[in-house]
DNA sequence: TATTGTTATACTCTATAACTATA
DNA sequence: TATAGTTATAGAGTATAACAATA
């Protein structure tokens, strides 16, 4: 097994499904394939992540943030399936790390109107860096065409 | 939003990516593609199985045991990259069940070798069926060809 | 009445360390 | 000394309800 510690060292005997998990039904579901795939990708992720102080919640936030400057934290919330309640501590991590402000809404007194600082999208051009040398190394053993083909089929299961 | 009492109706303006999300990088990344199918799918089985008393652990576990005869827990959790200590939890709930047994096992007096009941086998039986319904249900939106791609990649991708 | 941000709470999942009994 | 199962504990992440200020 991987040990926590380091999780990046991803030998043939973790990765791989185990002989075991073969014989089962499971490899047979797309879904437990996605799943499977998630929770490799997640862990490389969250490593690179802490090297910025960033959980996965919070840069999803920035990401959305910067591309929608003065988005309220509802609007967020909705839009990356979070709960309007759990935005208030991202928000609070990342006003934290001056990455984005809460200014006041000027049409709307109870919401703020939510931008990032220029250290925030300097941070973000950084980590979309990293999470694109990310993808390379997790996706490495897979041809760039499935690659594509993976990405196109995803996001039309997705929504477009 | 998709109101928690009832995950299974996934209207368009829940499952489809938002304006806010589209305009960000977010999209962009495959990973947050999978992480984003991933809790699509992971809504509508989690209240499938709660219809069996099982959690999507409880699941697994069951079907690794069915495939593997007389594993012990360690290996069953290598296999589905769970906690020994995770394990415990798991193989209680499924025992209280009468779904799985813990038998002695013979070599080792330090182990279990687990074993499914009939009662075990035959809800397992109704689970895989109730599965194949639900993954033509949230793959419904792309073609047949399209979920068998991804089916493949994703093998590849996991190891086989 | 409904909505924004907030707090408090609880529950699941996961991670870690330490213990016991065997090997 | 290493491993199988166990226990306890702590930390994420997430879900729910309720409240004040505002619409």
């Amino acid at each position: 097994m991987t040990r926590q510690t380091d999780p990046l060292i991803v030998t043939d005997a973790d990765c791989d499904l185990s002989q075991a998990i073969k014989k089962s039904n499971l490899p047979g579901f797309t879904g437990y394939l996605i799943k499977r795939s998630w929770v490799t990708i997640q862990r490389d992720l969250r490593e690179l992540l802490l090297g910025f102080d960033l959980s996965q919640r919070s840069m999803s936030v920035l990401s959305v943030v910067i591309a929608n400057p003065d988005i309220n934290q509802s609007d967020v919330a909705a839009a990356l399936s979070i709960e309007r309640s759990g935005m208030v501590v991202i928000v609070d991590e990342l006003e934290g790390l001056d990455l984005i402000r809460r200014e006041r809404a000027l049409t709307d007194r109870r919401a703020y109107a939510l931008r990032a600082t220029l250290k925030g999208q300097h941070l973000n051009d950084k980590v979309k860096a990293a999470i694109i040398a990310h993808e390379d190394r997790v996706f490495a053993n897979i041809t760039r065409a499935e690659r594509d083909s993976l990405h196109q089929i995803l996001s039309k299961l997705v929504g477009n």
